[in-house]
RNA sequence: GGCGAGGUAGCUCAGUUGGUAGAGCACACGGCUGAAAACCGUGGUGUCGCCGGUUCAAGUCCGGCCCUCGCCA
């Protein structure tokens, strides 16, 4: 009843390696990111076969909340049926939502959130921050005052009588619901910022100019609208498209880099190596601290 | 060759009547708990094309040279 997690950058080779995984072993992935949630971008997203990929609709508003419940049912369906999950991340709020019981509050009260933000422009984030900082102390020296969306958020929660602050702070702890595995894939940054341009190509020969402006004919959420390249796709002409998508996802991947070293008990593998070493590695780990059944002969 | 515009941070550029430089982006580091591919904080990284002149003081004024772009030959 373990539970394996591979993080690393876009196009570090988390779902090439996870695959090979679970065709040594029985698995099934679960994706752990934030945009591949969405049904109407595969190439855009690069989304490959696993279970919370294109879940939901392009108007559809995202929350970890929700995407917490869904993982969690998902692990535990999946070890229900005697295979091992394996959490394959992207989004590193995202992974730590999927392994652990994170204990998010409540979504806003219909209407808190429009009227917070009002008095956040109309009275200046200072003002609206010292409130915060009588209504919940703790809340507010977690929060700077310009961060107009923390400060609404802890604000809304406040008024609610919850807090932003979690009674346990589990969120980048080595705490986990099942006994779990981390491993962190490693690719020097030459080697990731040649694929990540690579990549970023073949999406325009996949044709995401065609699924953008598809996409861009419907109603498209709030969280949905920030996927990378929606906007540079739509809107420049190709190759400054694919130089400006190249940017942002090298600049998102020294974001996850900053992921990877925030999550504690992280093993580290070097995602470099023949597809087929990588995965024994990984399994070779995983028996070892007795997360999975040793090799039986025979 | 002539005329015009320009050479300032990795990139695009700002820089008042002379007082030894600053924005955005990039980059680095940090924060974050129902918006995380989001949001926020901190950091200047520089032979101001080169050489000389004027001046207490030059990115800024003067002279010369080099380079880039455009137009005309």
């Amino acid at each position: 009843m373990s539970v394996l997690a591979l993080f690393g950058p876009t196009a570090s080779g988390k779902s090439a390696v996870a695959e090979a995984i679970a065709a040594r072993i029985p698995a099934e992935l679960v994706s752990a990111d934030a945009m591949q949630v969405y049904r109407g971008l595969p190439i855009l997203t690069n989304q490959a076969p696993a279970r919370l990929v294109g879940i939901w609709p392009l108007d559809h508003e995202a929350s970890v909340g929700e995407y917490q419940r869904l993982a969690h049912a998902a692990v535990d369906e999946i070890l229900a049926a005697g295979r091992t999950p394996i959490v394959v991340g992207g989004t590193g709020l995202y992974l730590r939502a999927a392994l652990a019981e994170l204990e998010l509050p409540p979504p806003p009260a219909p209407g808190a959130r429009a009227r917070w933000e009002a008095a956040y422009d109309d009275r200046g984030g200072a003002v609206v921050h010292a409130e915060l900082a009588a209504r919940d102390p703790a809340a507010a020296a977690a929060v700077h005052p310009n961060d107009r969306r923390r400060v609404v958020r802890a604000l809304e929660l406040a008024e609610a009588g919850s807090s932003l602050r979690p009674r346990r702070d589990r969120l980048w702890t080595e705490d986990t619901r099942l006994p779990t595995l981390v491993v962190g894939l490693e690719v020097p940054k030459e080697v990731l910022e040649r694929r990540i341009l690579a990549r970023t190509q073949a999406m325009f020969e996949a044709g995401v100019e065609e699924e953008v402006r598809r996409a861009l004919g419907g109603a498209v959420s709030a969280t949905a609208s920030k996927v990378m390249g929606l906007r540079e796709v739509a809107e420049l002409p190709r190759d400054q498209a694919i130089e400006a998508l190249a940017l942002r996802t090298r600049r998102y991947a020294a974001y996850q880099r900053k992921w990877l070293r925030r999550l504690p008990g992280v093993v580290m593998v070097a995602a470099e190596a023949p597809l087929n070493e990588v995965a024994d590695a990984i399994l070779e780990v995983a028996r070892a601290r007795q997360l999975l059944p040793g090799r039986r002969a025979g």
